[in-house]
DNA sequence: TGATGAGTGGGACGATTGACTCACTCTCAT
DNA sequence: ATGAGAGTGAGTCAATCGTCCCACTCATCA
């Protein structure tokens, strides 16, 4: 019974402090706050849940954030430039087409929405509240701009894969797919219809791949 | 000065107490519901601001609904059978296109967007609402369902007007339309760039018409 | 006309929230 | 070893939340 005591003062004991740096413990709340966003929604992320996420005292959280709304903005920031969710990453093709290059980044996409549904659905949220936060307005954008970026880069790589030739700028072919892609996260997450998903993919590669000159 | 309490007393005055039943005093709440969600989000959607947009006391809320969960349960059950956006709503064609009339309906539905921006941004946000609440999961399937169907009648429609035959079942060309709205939809609401939207369209439209064997 | 009850007004409740304080502990460089 | 300060524990604070209550008003109808 008296040990207790004893065991409280452990030296090693994973309650003890952890002597860490600023910025680290930043972002480790952060990672935190990303965590408790996807299990429990924007409106869950309360500074008790996040602490209690990172295993950390309530005081630290004020220790490390001046505020709330300051750990919210950073969090933001994090997801949007940590978080390249490999839209349509490049691996080299055999005989490629312009359709299965386009049908295989989207299944890349797809299988990592499987994979961790709460965090795209936390994204998601994420960009709502983003909206509704004048200060966070531009930083939504901006994410939105990355995603058009990577998906323009895709396109352009599909193409040299291939040598094809897209017959529209890529940048428009590069809102469609990112619109497409969306409605496919929000659709699969309302449904979770595998299948509808993956008549979507095929759907929609054929679809985009008509806009390219196959025969170089 | 005194005959302010005379006005208090005046049976038409807005602010005195309206006498309607039970039915009618809910769906007003739900009405006003709508628009808070609208312009403070799900989380600014609070009793108290409910009852104020409302112009009704407190206490009146509880006397029409037996918590607030109930009531958002009704908003959700309210905007998944009254929101019918029109999609796609039928207009008779002169030398319509596949593509014409799929664009026309894009644009139709777009009119709506930027017509009620926010309205569209509260129908996100209950969706994630629905999402999080196990209880209304099932809504916002039925609500992806209605989404379907509509797109899909337009489809029929759009084959019947222009004499055309859809080469891919019109339920999956219905999901990547649907998606594609999604995208559209999301992307505007953060971008607010008509431009880049109606070229969207225009490249969707194409898209999509391509699905179709023109000459019947 | 007088009783009835639908609807209101104003306040109160307990819980939870973000924010803040401060005495204290324990680690680490010196 | 010892002082400095990083980090903690426990508590408080005001604000706001959903919910509840009850005395009161007033339109309605027997």
């Amino acid at each position: 019974m008296t040990d207790e005591t004893v065991m409280t003062s452990s030296t090693s004991d994973v309650k003890s402090p952890q002597r860490m740096p600023v910025a680290e413990r930043r972002t480790a709340l952060i990672d935190a706050a990303l965590r408790v966003v996807a299990q429990h929604g924007v409106s869950g992320a309360t500074t008790r849940a996040i602490v209690a996420e990172a295993g950390m005292a309530l005081a630290s959280f004020h220790y490390a954030f001046s505020s709330r709304d300051e750990l919210m903005t950073e969090l933001v920031n994090h997801v949007i430039e940590h978080e390249q969710t490999a839209l349509v990453p490049p691996l080299p093709h055999e005989a490629a087409s312009v359709r299965n290059v386009l049908r295989d980044g989207l299944q890349r996409y797809f299988d990592h929405l499987v994979e961790e549904p709460e965090r795209e659905q936390a994204m998601l949220e994420l960009t709502q509240y983003a909206l509704r936060t004048p200060t966070l307005q531009s930083l939504a954008r901006r994410q939105y701009d990355r995603y058009f970026e990577m998906a323009r880069d895709s396109l352009t790589l599909a193409a040299e894969l291939t040598g094809a030739v897209w017959r529209v700028p890529t940048e428009e072919i590069a809102h469609l797919l990112v619109a497409v892609t969306d409605g496919l996260t929000v659709g699969w997450l309302v449904n979770r219809d595998d299948a509808a998903a993956r008549a979507l993919m095929d759907l929609a590669a054929d679809s985009i791949a008509h806009l390219a000159e196959e025969s170089a």
